[in-house]
DNA sequence: TTATTATATCGTATAATTGCGATATACGAT
DNA sequence: ATCGTATATCGCAATTATACGATATAATAA
């Protein structure tokens, strides 16, 4: 979105809107499913996972990472990612709250 | 994304993506509150409580419309837009269980 | 019929996203 | 020191999203 424009949301509207952009990619769905699902956290393996080349993989990482729901941790060459529970939670109870905002169910 | 790409994710991964992208904007998270909140569905209302042009506006409703969470009906010169509670109580289920896919919460 | 009103759509400009190959970096092993 | 491995970043191209003014459409009112 504009930056100017952004501006005239409010903060929530924002940061919520912000967040359903982490989510708006298959390969950002996948990503976090494999983080929790095996104890897989290395660049490289998720990369066999995903149909998408290395480079592009660790652009979305770095999407996930940006609103915070993966953090990264350097070990040696490689990079381990995982959930950040706390963020996730808050995310999760973020989406719940709006949904039971424009909804009965 | 790229219609190519799309083929090498599962239906649900790129549905969800898919109903992500659709709450990426801060001006359409408005829109649903809107249309829960107030008994308001004219486009006109709508636009008059977002900072965004009539046309601008009408795109984002088209957005939601596509993916389904609401629902419009000309009325004579008018079009009267609803939420799809259907839609939405799918929508919020489909995230929950991503989030108790991902999170131990 | 003509004017008005509400809205969608078209054309266009700009910005953001997606994707990849190539390169840079950083570390461990030889 | 050099090589190999893992990963991030750069540069670029293609696509998609965002935004607006202008125009088209369609129904009602005068």
């Amino acid at each position: 979105m504009a930056k100017a424009k952004k501006e005239e949301f409010t903060k929530k509207e924002v940061k919520l809107s912000e967040l359903a952009k982490a989510l708006a990619h298959p390969a950002r769905i996948r990503i976090l499913n494999i983080l929790f699902e095996n104890n897989i956290c290395m660049t490289g393996d998720i990369v066999n996972l995903l149909p998408l080349s290395q480079s592009t993989v660790s652009q979305h990482l770095l999407e996930l990472k940006k609103v915070g729901l993966i953090k990264g941790e350097v070990e040696g060459p490689k990079t381990c990612y995982c959930l950040d529970n706390k963020v996730v939670e808050e995310a999760s109870f973020s989406l719940n709250k709006l949904f039971s905002n424009i909804c009965n169910c």
